[in-house]
DNA sequence: CGCATCATTGAACAAAATCAAGCGAGGTGG
DNA sequence: CCACCTCGCTTGATTTTGTTCAATGATGCG
């Protein structure tokens, strides 16, 4: 189901997609000492309040952040798509203030905090990218709270999906790529939906033809599940590479 | 109303706070070129979707970020007290996704992006932490994530309070600091919930001695107010400096 | 086959939104 | 100084949206 990518290939990837990448920070990409576990859906990858040492980043697979709260209720606030370094704030922040987990059967790889920096200090050019990503992070946080805050039930799981295919897509996994696909109770996690609630409302986008049945991240219809989502990928911050997420 | 603080002081406490300044550190703040505005309460300070060439520093007052949906459903994504740098990612990302607005008559400060610069790489120490400042913010919205998911009303706006406090008395403005306190609309856009509805969980709030009744900002019951929002002030990263809003 | 996980359904219920006024203090202009 | 207007707060009645509870199908896998 997943097919094996080269761990590396993921972070070229995703650092090329902003910079043109020379040949010695191409090399350097490469010679990054990474360390790859697998894990099953719904598994623990890092805890909340850790300190952790190494950074963590997706292979394969989604990846979530998620706080509980004291009362058991889980939000994810956030999900990560391969390319994405989840904790890549906590390098400077020290402690992991959310859990990391993974969503669907993923592999993902793990650098020593050590390794980046010096990695960053050797690639400047690439550290400061590194330091871009957390602020994209940032400005997706904040539309999420866009989401949750202002927007129905119907607009806000369109709105998921809208931006979870155009990060899929500028990851350079458009759609196709079997094995993704959040089942509906984790949907509800992230648009802090109830469950029942989330089926009924994707009943609705399906009866639309805004979303196919399969598994979701098929789009029939690229702009009107934009339009219901009131999508604007602006705060994905996402440069060429596949622009901002035209047409499924 | 405003006391005439001198603007470089809310950032020699803002960075005083986590480190400890050097007499040259501490020199480089105070010449840095601040210019001053004024600005009403509900007036826009930067537009979304600006490409700032200056970052802005909250000296009096409260500043909001927000944004505008296309229904024109307005959602309040962040806070700033003073001290806090509301724009500083704009600095590397060039693109202001978001917009900037006066949430009470206030003063703010700006500084041109090449000022900040030429300062964060004079003083390594000060970037770093400027930068630390940005993940921080991140963080908070990650929590405001959670906030609107997971939470009800009446915990949302204790919740909002409970940041609020905090974030004050850490930026050294205990409550007594006059002029603060937001309008009940402004509540609601904040918490993603109508007006009336804020008005009625705040009654609530009031009637069960959580909050006072001049103007918010006054707590009589921290301890119940926190349990009732839940409140775990980790995600502000506060370091020293009042701690971690301790009783008010 | 039998268990586990995910999706779906219906009915009753609770939470919050909406609509539509009214109130009260502060500020402005006549 | 008072009338008037605006802005923020408050209220009640009503409707919408989403939740909860409790099952029942489906699908896939060992």
């Amino acid at each position: 189901m997943l097919t094996p990518v080269p761990p590396h290939e993921r972070l070229v990837h995703k650092l090329g997609a902003v910079l043109d990448l020379s040949d010695a920070e191409r090399n350097a990409i490469e010679n990054l000492p990474i360390s790859i576990r697998s894990f099953g859906p719904g598994t623990a990858v890092v805890a909340e309040g850790a300190h952790p040492t190494e950074c963590c980043l997706v292979i394969d697979g989604l990846t979530c952040a998620n706080k509980t709260g004291k009362d058991g209720v889980l939000q994810i606030t956030s999900v990560f798509v391969p390319g994405d370094i989840p904790d890549l704030q906590s390098l400077h922040l020290g402690v992991l203030d959310h859990a990391l987990t993974s969503l669907t059967k993923s592999r993902l790889g793990f650098v020593s905090h050590k390794a980046i920096k010096a990695f960053a200090h050797a690639n400047p050019r690439l550290g400061d990218e590194l330091w871009r990503e957390t602020l994209v992070q940032a400005a997706i946080y904040a539309d999420w709270v866009v989401n949750l805050g202002g927007r129905n039930a119907r607009a806000r799981v369109a709105h998921l999906f809208c931006e979870m295919h155009t990060r899929l897509k500028a990851a350079g996994l458009d759609n196709g790529a079997s094995g993704l696909g959040l089942t509906q109770v984790q949907v509800s996690e992230a648009t802090g939906l109830s469950t029942v609630h989330v089926n009924r409302v994707m009943q609705g986008l399906r009866a639309e033809g805004l979303v196919a049945k399969g598994r979701l991240l098929t789009v029939p219809d690229w702009a009107r599940l934009a339009e219901a989502a009131q999508f604007d990928p602006a705060y994905l911050h996402i440069r060429r590479q596949g622009g901002a997420g035209r047409n499924s």
